[in-house]
DNA sequence: GCGAAATGGGAAA
DNA sequence: TTCCCCTTTCGCC
């Protein structure tokens, strides 16, 4: 599930859920148990999210509620949570049921309690280390102030294939692989085309799909991109198999014009496309 | 029961 | 470009 609808949807849901609470943090992995300690007893101020990046910032209970949405403090303690491959948030109201498993780090409330395994990054970083984070991430399409014309600048200078420079957190931040594959086939844009040879316009609207699609990804929690019509079954709530165009359909009848799927490394990654729909460059 | 794969990314070579 | 890490789940024996 994580790419960067699941980041910001979590932000939204721990925001709602967390924020102005007191937590109760522990490690019972062990792999985070300092880092849970110095969070223990904490206020959870502030929670934010940058692409795949989530950040929980905690206060004394002294300083709650005064300094809610106030600058970064010199005694804020910032959460730094990257998912990863198969990172995991669970959570549920009242008594946590005990431990199984590799539990990274537990957050328990009055109310709820917040589960994390299996994170790639889960640690505790100064004021300047979350900047330099969000400094070396490219406009996120599910911030709204975001200005895209960074992207729009890398992406015109490079020879990589579009396909690549999408997945690169540095010229977009939050697509992941479902999205990549998505966006570029709504927009008839084979992964292999140069990222300089993508004309304005079809860059222009390639960028505002993906802000729908991801905005769509957050409220649904989940990952859609067929449009009705294009599903096999167009009414009701859509099935896992209709939910992409060509993710994860290697072999499998392109929505739109029935050409098998294609897919092939590109990078490290898997990447699917339609042959027709989007022909070599 | 074991290996591989998965919506990711950083460091090493 | 290759390796390595994190954890769970699923397919195959």
């Amino acid at each position: 599930m994580p790419e960067g609808h699941s980041i910001h949807r979590l932000a939204r849901r721990h925001d709602r859920l967390l924020v102005g609470h007191r937590v109760a943090a522990s490690s019972p992995q062990g792999r985070f148990a300092e880092g849970a300690a110095l969070l223990d007893g904490r206020v959870l101020a502030q929670t934010h999210a940058r692409g795949k990046h989530l950040f929980h910032r905690y206060v004394e209970p002294a300083a709650w509620p005064q300094d809610r949405d106030a600058p970064s403090g010199p005694d804020d303690r910032w959460l730094h949570v990257h998912l990863g491959l198969y990172g995991k948030w669970a959570d549920g109201r009242g008594e946590p049921e005990a431990p199984r498993g590799a539990l990274r780090l537990r957050l328990v409330s009055d109310a709820h309690w917040f589960d994390l395994r299996g994170p790639t990054a889960c640690e505790l970083l100064t004021p300047g280390e979350r900047q330099a984070i969000l400094d070396r991430l490219g406009p996120d399409p599910l911030d709204p102030a975001c200005d895209p014309a960074p992207a729009t600048r890398r992406i015109g200078r490079s020879r990589a294939p579009i396909g690549t420079l999408l997945m690169d957190q540095s010229v977009v931040a939050g697509i992941g692989n479902v999205y990549r594959a998505e966006v570029l086939l709504r927009s008839r844009v084979s992964p292999f085309l140069p990222g300089r040879d993508l004309d304005a316009t079809t860059w222009s609207h390639l960028w505002e799909d993906l802000k729908v699609l991801m905005e769509a990804g957050v409220r649904a929690g989940r990952i859609v991109t067929t449009e009705p019509d294009h599903r096999e079954r167009p009414a009701g709530r859509p099935r896992r198999v209709d939910a992409t165009y060509v993710y994860g359909r290697t072999g499998l009848p392109c929505r739109i014009c029935d050409t098998p799927v294609e897919a092939a490394e590109l990078g490290a990654r898997r990447v699917f496309w339609c042959p027709t729909c989007q022909p070599d460059p």
